[in-house]
DNA sequence: AGGCTATGTTGACACTGTCAAGATAAAAAG
DNA sequence: CTTTTTATCTTGACAGTGTCAACATAGCCT
């Protein structure tokens, strides 16, 4: 595969590139992501990953896409898990959230942060797979209410956003190192769970 | 002074390219902030910003750091009104972070962003502004929790981290455009104020 | 007056994303 | 099987970026 021999067309340019920038994007962020370097990485010239994507945020676009997959599915993975308490997966998600966060810092900048979103750079594909799973964030915080694990006297929407607020805003404090460490992960997460749970049952 | 003889030497480069800078942060963001722009703008050469500042980075910790200070006096004078109760000065502190954000978005995302703070970026200048700041979170938290507004069974580090994390979150969600609209800042914040100050006196 | 130093200049280099126009090969149509 | 269409890939080009090196100017200090 590797030494195939180079034809003048690729073959699957598409899974090339994006095997290529995910690779890329681990290693040094999404800001040292060029398209003239993945094509090279994929040995084709500059301007073939044109034909693949419209411009260079399709591409990061259909990266993310994938990321909101796969976090999409361990979310639901852990909520899912119907013989541990409803206690114990809000701790276990709060834990895993930061944790998906820290371990992969530049696919979770990538998916949440301003790249994308702002001046409309995502693609309808990437909405697509996004929204889904920020409405998940609501459907959880609706069961954690009735579990009386969150306060049931608030609006689910503004709840889901200031619980999701909190993890996004430590996820970005770790990942940005402003002022968080992050071999305080596991306290910092305990820190939230207690803060958001306290005396909800009352 | 518009219409000054121009002559070899500016004079005060070095506040004219903050200026312009300052404008063009606040009405097209940081991304599209070049130095060359803002060279043409104080009427100079490519080049000349380059004996004002070491290089881009220090350009933008300089802007950053006015931004620290500026709010660093801000919260100190909500936090130092004595005739107001702690609990609505905590409000108070609350609906004023996030309207900062809000309404300096771009500076928000230069001071609390990943440009300046990822890689080293930032200078030493602007550690010293942005430090005492940061720390001055973790002495509010304190406070609240001596008034019994935050609970007291917690390290005052990791709930500051903590609670700024909810503030900083729900900054980013606002600014960036994800899931949260501007419409409705205000019941965030008081969703989050509850949040945090639920039954804590008991 | 002469020299030092702060400041400003032009030239150059290596990058970037992206468009236009042409080359090639594979697939579809005849 | 040939012809035509279409998908893919190529080189060339352009405007833009940060930044270094070398040179020019002018104000300040001796």
């Amino acid at each position: 595969m590797t030494n195939a021999v180079q034809s003048y067309h690729h073959g699957d340019l598409r899974s090339a590139l994006l095997d290529a920038a995910a690779k890329r994007l681990a290693e040094h962020g999404v800001d040292s992501l060029s398209l003239r370097k993945l094509a090279e990485d994929a040995g084709v010239s500059r301007t073939a990953p044109y034909h693949h994507f419209k411009d260079k945020s399709a591409l990061l676009s259909a990266i993310a896409a994938k990321g909101f997959s796969d976090w999409h599915s361990t979310a639901k993975r852990i909520f899912d898990q119907d013989h541990i308490s409803a206690e114990n997966r809000f701790r276990e998600f709060v834990h895993e959230y930061i944790g998906y966060a820290a371990t992969n810092p530049e696919m979770y900048e990538l998916m949440f942060g301003r790249t994308l979103w702002q001046n409309n750079a995502a693609t309808d594909d990437l909405k697509d797979v996004a929204f889904p799973c920020f409405q998940f964030q609501v459907t959880m915080t609706r069961y954690w209410q009735s579990k009386g694990l969150l306060p049931d006297n608030q609006d689910a929407l503004r709840l889901a956003q200031v619980t999701w607020g909190t993890l996004h805003g430590i996820a970005r404090l770790l990942i940005d190192g402003i002022y968080a460490d992050s071999s305080h992960i596991d306290e910092m997460c305990d820190c939230a769970a207690d803060l958001f749970m306290r005396t909800a049952k009352a």
